[in-house]
Formats: C-alpha cells, sequence, structure tokens
DNA sequence: TTGTAGGCGTTATCAT
DNA sequence: ATGATAACGCCTACAA
C-alpha cells in the first residue's frame, strides 16, 4: 500500500485534483457535501500531503534547522539537549519540524543550501561568527540561543550579571579570596561570567589576582584540571567556576588534596544543570533557564519566517541564585 | 540574491538544464569543456540543487529520522545525547540529514505520513510496540536502538548479561545479600538488567529475596527514592543499580543514612555515564556502547533504505565491567 | 461550485 | 554530446 494522493482521493471521490485540494486546505469554496465526503475518504486512507511536492510549490519547506557545534554537541553536558528538546516540543506545536545537525567547520551547512529548511536556530557560542556571517548574507531567517552578535537575533542568558550575583554571593559570606576557573575562556559565555567576576570583586573593593583564575581545558575533567593547577599555587577560600560540571569536577580536586567543601573552600557553579544535586555536598549554583530561552528562539523565529524585514532583538535573560550546601552558611542571607 | 537553480546556470553558460543536471549529476555524458565551465559557474553560484524538487522526482528525500519517547528525551540523562550526536555525524558522513522528534503517544509523526524521511531510526525501549507495528505496516525502513522486538531490525545492549556481570561482580568479592533498585520495572531495558541479577543469583545458589528489590520514579531522584525505599526493610551490603544515575542518586540515600561505600555497602551501576566518575566514590559500572550502537544503527537503516526486503538482523552488544572504587578491593580481580 | 492548465526545480527519456 | 519534453504531487489562477 503506497502514500495516497489528491489523485487517489479525486478518483475515488468523483472530483478533480482541485476540488480536493481546496476541500482539504480549506482555502477556496467547496459544496459542504463533496467536502465532507472528501474528508472522509482522505481520513480513511490517512491521507497527508507530500512535503516535497508542497514546499516545491509553496516555496517553504515548514522544517527549521538546529544547529550547534561538533565539540558542544558531543560533550557530556545536559545543557543542550534540554534546549534541544525544548525546542522540537516547541516547534511541533507550530507544526514544524526540526533539523538536526552539528557544525565542525565554516562551511555552509548543506542544510541551507540545498534549502532543507526555512530557518535557523544557532545554539552556543563556539558558532564561529565568520559563519554566522555567511549565512547572514543568505538572508535565511535565524536566532542565536546561548550567544549573541550585533545583526542578529538572539536570546541568551544573562552571565555577567550571574557571574556577577555569584561572585557576590560568596563576598557576602565573608570571602576575600575568591578564585574562578573555568574549562577554558575560549568561549563567550565563560568568559562572560568571568567579567562578571571581575566586576564584583572590583564593586567591593577586592583585588583581581591572576593567580586565582585558572583555565583547565574542554570537557568533564577540566574542573579538576584548572582546580589541581589553582591549588598548587594558591589557596582561595572559595571558587567561582564557570559551569557545573566544572564545579563537580573541582570538587573532586579538591577532596583529593584533603581541603573540606564548605570548610575550607566553599564553592558556586553555574547552570543549574541537573549534577548540582548529587555532588556532595549538594552544589550551590546560578539557575539558567534553558527551556525559556528555547520557547522564546522558536516564537521568534517562526515570527521572522513570516515577516523577515525586522530590527533584530536581543533578549537577556537573568539567572537566579540556587542556595545549596556547597558556600556554607545558607542562614545569613536575607 | 536568491538561491540558483539549474535553469540560472545554463542560461550563463549557454547550454540547455539538461546538459547542466548531466553534468552536475556525473550521469551521462557531457563534453569536457561544457562540463568544467558548468562546474565553475555552479561553484561561483554557490549551487546545490533544491531538495524539494529534486526529492519529489527522485522519490527519496535523503533525510532519516531519529525517533524518542519525549519522557526520554526530556530526562536528564546524557545518554541518548551520545547516540543523537553520534547518529548525526554518521548520517552526514553518508550525506543523508537528520530529523529530530519526540513522541507522547501512538499517532503516526507527521515526519512519515507527509513523507519527510526515508527512514527511522527509533530509540530507547519507551516507545510503544503499537506505534512500532503501525509504523511497519507502512513498510518504512526503521531499526531500532537500545530496544528490541520481533520482526523490526534491532541493535541493542546485552542487558542480562550486563546485569548477570555486575552481580556476579559483587558475588566474587564475598557479597551475599546483593539488592537490586531501579526507577521502574516498567521499561524493558531496567527488567532486563533485573533479570539478568536473578540469573547471577540463581547461578551462585543464592536466594531472590522480593526486599532487596526497589523501584523508585522516574528521573534523577530515581534512585534516592528507591535506596530510601529499600533501606527502611532491608539491610544489603551491595547493591546493584539499574543505571548510574540511579545509582548516584542511590549514594546520597546511602550516605544520608550514616553509611559508607564501599565499606557498609558497595555500589555498581549501569550505563557508564559521564557521572560515573564524578560519584564519591567512582562508580563501577557496566559500560554501555553508545556511539558503536548508534554508528550500526545508522549502516543498517541506510542498507534497508537501499534493499527494503531483508530478513530482521538483531545486533546485540555486549558490557564491559569498568571497576572503579564503588566495590571496594578492585586487587582481589583477576 | 468545479475543472483545466500551468508551474515549482529536478531528473530521465527520448530524439536529434 | 545536447536539447526538448514529460513526469513527480501539489497549489492556484482562470475559465466554465
Amino acid at each position: 500500500m503506497k502514500r495516497p494522493t489528491l489523485k487517489a482521493i479525486a478518483k475515488r471521490a468523483g472530483v478533480s485534483v482541485a476540488t480536493v485540494s481546496r476541500a482539504l486546505s480549506g482555502r477556496g469554496r467547496v459544496d459542504e457535501a463533496t467536502r465532507e465526503q472528501i474528508l472522509r475518504i482522505a481520513e480513511e486512507l490517512g491521507y497527508a500531503p507530500d512535503m516535497a511536492a508542497r514546499s516545491l510549490v509553496l516555496r517553504r519547506t515548514e522544517n527549521i534547522g538546529f544547529l550547534i557545534h561538533a565539540v558542544q554537541s558531543t560533550s557530556p553536558h545536559t545543557f543542550y539537549g534540554e534546549i534541544l528538546t525544548a525546542v522540537e516540543q516547541e516547534s511541533r506545536r507550530h507544526r514544524y519540524h526540526l533539523h538536526f545537525a552539528t557544525v565542525e567547520d565554516d562551511t555552509l551547512p548543506s542544510l541551507i543550501k540545498e534549502n532543507r529548511v526555512d530557518g535557523l536556530i544557532l545554539v552556543g557560542c563556539d558558532l564561529s561568527p565568520s559563519l554566522i556571517q555567511s549565512l547572514k548574507e543568505r538572508r535565511i531567517p535565524m536566532v542565536l540561543v546561548d550567544n549573541h552578535l550585533p545583526g542578529v537575533d538572539s536570546i541568551f542568558t544573562d552571565n555577567i550579571g550571574g557571574g556577577f550575583q555569584a561572585t557576590a554571593h560568596l563576598i557576602r559570606l565573608g570571602h576575600r579570596r575568591i578564585a574562578f576557573i573555568t574549562e577554558t575562556l575560549n568561549n563567550l559565555s565563560f568568559r562572560e561570567r568571568f567579567e562578571g567576576y571581575r566586576q564584583a570583586l572590583e564593586a567591593n573593593g577586592l583585588p583581581i589576582d591572576p593567580e586565582l583564575v585558572a583555565e583547565g581545558e574542554r570537557g568533564f575533567e577540566g574542573g579538576f584540571v584548572a582546580m589541581s593547577r589553582l591549588l598548587e599555587r594558591a589557596r582561595p577560600t572559595a571558587v567561582v567556576a564557570a559551569n557545573d560540571p566544572t564545579a563537580a569536577s573541582a570538587m573532586r580536586a579538591i577532596r583529593v588534596r584533603g581541603l573540606r567543601i564548605p570548610e575550607d573552600i566553599a564553592v558556586i557553579g553555574f547552570d543549574d544543570d541537573p549534577i548540582a544535586v548529587h555532588t556532595e555536598p549538594p552544589l550551590t549554583t546560578m539557575r539558567v533557564f534553558r527551556s525559556k530561552m528555547a520557547v522564546l528562539a522558536v516564537a521568534r523565529l517562526l515570527d521572522l519566517i513570516k515577516n523577515p524585514e525586522q530590527p533584530a532583538l536581543h533578549i537577556r535573560i537573568e539567572t537566579q541564585l540556587m542556595v545549596r550546601q556547597s558556600c556554607g552558611s545558607p542562614l545569613t542571607l536575607s
């Protein structure tokens, strides 16, 4: 049994394909009796328009593309998985389908060249600006998620504000020697979180000590590496980690040296990753609204597809402090 | 600047669209000089065939669909994220594109009805057999990953063998009162792992004690709930968890009661999830080959697309014991 | 209200 | 070796 076509329905109903098309699409007048009959037959056959034929004539695919850099997609973080799932569900709610693709370099994804999508969600700040630029020149509707760049719509987290809040929390708890660790600073989000850390120290009259800043490496062991390096040369009383997996593996490095958390070193993370509740002790962190970003991004993208000529919007979402046990004394907060 | 078409190239080159099509596709003879000129122009314009037109005439989309049940996609486990990434990269290597979709009920995904994909990768064992059955009736090429069912190609993990090995490892270490915990038994993989546990006890002449088996709930807290229930009524010396997140949160429940790991209770997990190396102590677990499953699944699916009438293949992949510190005495192993 | 016909971009089958 | 031309399935004027 092959896929039913308009022609098949037309033959069964004894009308022309044009009438069937009209009946099913709802555009154009059709006799009520024949319309009902057509709908019945279509239902019976499980008819749905062939998308290739449809998009050929309509000049739209009703697909959107989810693009992410391979280094982020491959990483074991759950972060982008949650965004992906939310994007898919929101797209489907609007009758759009989702293409998932990872990119490794700056070559234009075939998704675009072959016209497989009407618009793009570009996720994460590891996608190169030059790729984004060439996409923009193609005038394909798109929105950046968890990233931002002048001239392109974006939905992102207030990383600077979050880094500031996290650091301010530690200062409020009495800490003065506060370190910052990250997998790498070669990443916009992490750099912004670092900037927030810097600003908080400055705003509180504390010195910025380069000895207290350490990079590790990409991946799940990044925090372990960064923290180990740091502890070889300095002894902070608290540390801000650029994300939760980094914080979690840094905690191992701290414990390996026989230090206690939070008594000897307080730790604060970033993201409110599911892992945060499973560290020992549970991790105080900055919550990032992943599915909120996803929902806003899909809404904005569909709007841009309908109405392409709009000034770029940049939507920044604030973070939220989640106090658990890795910084101690939650009671002193007001 | 709009997308270039065959016609545009033909006009520039002063030939017909048919010639251009032949030159680009490589099928049919074309004069070497004109072929080169055409390739040059196409390159210059950044031409790529419009996929809607192409798949309309070729009757194939060069897309495959990645289907997963919403409950699994939403879960914070990184498990399926790794499979997704591997499937995408392997598909792309073969010039196929990937549709990502979650399903919540048994209605036929529109991906299929609208002919948007040539085949499907069905991931996880929460997709209902009745949905799979109706897909099969549509005769759409598909392969199950991390799931199996008679009559449909599948690539899956040897869960029974893994459960057996895990339990046997504990027995080898001298344990006699070994518990089994899981988020739920309403899931094929978890039931199979339980079955492996059961068989190992039986094979070693140990009794199966229902008091030592506990279910928790779906999600990251499942292990905590299950372990708490268990400890209220029994006191095992070791516990097999149906997966690593379950094991990780069970460890919290154990510690909350002042018990030590592995001295009071040894813990073994399943999956070798990235989290396993971050628990305290690091988790001994059964490694599952996620990207291997993905690669095999894509290869098998593309073969089925080319050549649909084949007997179903069922590929089972063994697991591998990863000894870390949560069971103690790694030295006694030979 | 309904049918006829043209066209979307590509491939494939014919002639030439 | 190349060029018309007819599909593929759908949509939409326009005609009846």
